[in-house]
DNA sequence: CCTTGAACCTCTAGTTACTAGAGGATGTAG
DNA sequence: CTACATCCTCTAGTAACTAGAGGTTCAAGG
């Protein structure tokens, strides 16, 4: 009933995107029509918008993935990945934050043409900032 | 003062990466040892930090590198750099504040911590749930 | 019915921001 | 002075697209 085109009209998905998905099998092969173009129904249509949803929230492709392989056969816990992503936007809010206030403080100060004292790297250099030892993310994988 | 290796272990950011960005001209070219290998100070350090922060909220390498120049040379005409990066950052905001809410009442619903009452899916693929027009946004381009 | 142009097809290559590995030189601890 | 960790350069691979070439199919107007 749709057109690769429509669908990605309908979803807000560009179409060599949705040809990728499909590569990398996240979206099924769709049937084609005598002329051999895609034609997708609204099961195609769901996940697409599923899969960009998800991806504006940062999950990377892989939970993705995870995600539809569960929804597919719903037995095991989900949320432990949404709870994950929530801490770590939470944790981008607030230095997005500090970045913010520093720079508005500069715009207000310049108003002349330049600025005396810029703070931009201390503010997201500062380690105060840190949310958490970065050592226990960003592990002891010194070189190769 | 600082080998690759403990400028690594200090910032987080590993030894290929840092080099890497070296190599992109984002971080200036160290000094080296008799034995061509390189040394890093506190400047280095501070900068690598502001480098590894700004990422993590997303900003890409040109951005950053825009507010590293900023910052190197605060007596330059530079309030349009700041503004327009305070207008990005804000627009940011907007963004990542709705998919925390998005995020949040995910979390809520689905703590039963099985997908059979999860909404997971069902939350994202929602249409309703749209945070704006993304025709807006994913606009216009049909294929190429 | 025929043309024309938009939308479709596949395939390859480019992009960003890394990451991994080969193959070899250097630095340091016992 | 010998191991062996860390360093060097270089090339190639990764994720998640994006762009372009070169060609086919569909649908609207004449």
């Amino acid at each position: 009933m749709l057109s690769i085109g429509k669908l990605s009209g309908l979803t807000g998905v560009k179409v060599p995107t949705i040809r990728y998905y499909e590569q990398i099998g996240l979206l099924p092969k769709p049937e084609r029509n005598e002329g051999g173009q895609r034609i997708y129904n609204n099961t195609s249509r769901e996940r697409l918008n599923f899969i960009r949803h998800a991806r504006e929230l940062g999950f990377p492709l892989e939970d993705i993935r995870e995600l539809l392989a569960l929804s597919d056969s719903p037995d095991q816990s989900c949320d432990a990945i949404a709870k994950r992503q929530l801490a770590e936007v939470e944790h981008r809010l607030v230095r997005l934050n500090a970045l913010y206030k520093e720079l508005e403080r500069m715009v207000a100060q310049c108003t002349c043409g330049t600025v005396q004292t810029c703070r931009v790297i201390q503010v997201l250099g500062d380690h105060g900032l840190c949310v958490a030892d970065h050592q226990k993310i960003m592990s002891h994988d010194i070189d190769q």
